[in-house]
DNA sequence: CAAGAATTATGAACCC
DNA sequence: GGGTTCATAATTCTTG
């Protein structure tokens, strides 16, 4: 791995890291960067989680509401992509079944 | 195709979106009930999409500031993980335990 | 967890995966059965990985020779699928869009 | 669509499979080619496909023999992700010595 | 048949 | 920017 710190920072990070320093110099302000670093990342990671939960009870409750939830998928999918891309993926897919004679 | 929900069901799905059923109604319910299913999972998605965004603001905040990512990526997996693995290995260790009749 | 074994079994179970035992009486005999299966599975799960490489690097020759690996992938999905269960799950990815107006 | 090939050759691709091109002979080597790597995925996925029955059947053999199936998973599971996770803390360990110049 | 695990595919991120 | 590796998402399969 090519690290792309000073021997310094390195230091600092790995101080960091290990909870060696608890002084308020400047392995400190490494220390708090990075703590805050690893906290805002894990309270949006964490948010994320939650809202992933959402999405799948939506499709609990739109199974229960007998939609096919794998047709379901595929319609949202297909929303999401450009109309153009959806035309050439399915000509070229067409091309092939062509070329073995399906 | 495997359907996932019973034949009636989809019958009913079916006899509704393609407006075979007798009232106006019950037809547009499940079209409506549809669009709802729809709007609300790519609302969601969306905002799934900006905290992902979030997210990798933050890394690139924590390279600027001199901390290798990958490191930090590995640090924060490991927080995650650590806490999953304790969980799997309680589970073994019960499973065990069962097993002494304990 | 609702254990499928008598407590004996257990016992002998245990033991052998924590190889507390060694001798050859009963006990051995279990463990000599459950070393037997064990290592019956990882060496088809390993040939079984080896067969994955193996596609894997077919995936990539295609695409070397100027494949979409994509569509390939959705083509090979699609001869595996009865041609009725494709069709029905077109027809019902239609009525979903036609119930949204696309 | 993104093409995960130039441009140029997905043209080629299309007018070898499509029978644009001159020639009779360069459409059939791309259908010939293109046959040739789906024969052969085919082939070996049919053989993963058997070696996941063979698997199947001896955790069936297992289960019958009185060993619980799934502590039985559980512990291949862990047998094979130690080895993973080795590897990975010593990659880790490695990247805090690297940190501090070691 | 519903739920959960396990495998597999897709998409993103990093390095060259 | 292209390939490769890794994380996440989805489908499939098994079990209760």
């Amino acid at each position: 791995m090519i690290m792309q710190i000073s021997a310094d920072e390195a230091s600092h990070i790995h101080d960091a890291l290990t909870n060696r320093r608890r002084t308020a110099t400047s392995d400190g302000v490494a220390a708090d960067r990075l703590r805050s670093i690893v906290d805002r990342i894990e309270r949006l990671e964490e948010e994320r989680a939650n809202l992933a939960a959402d999405i799948k009870d939506i499709y609990a409750e739109a199974k229960s509401a007998g939609f096919d939830v794998k047709v379901l998928r595929q319609l949202i999918a297909l929303r999401k992509k450009d109309d153009a891309e959806v035309a050439e993926m399915e000509t070229l897919l067409d091309v092939y079944k062509r070329s073995l004679g399906m």
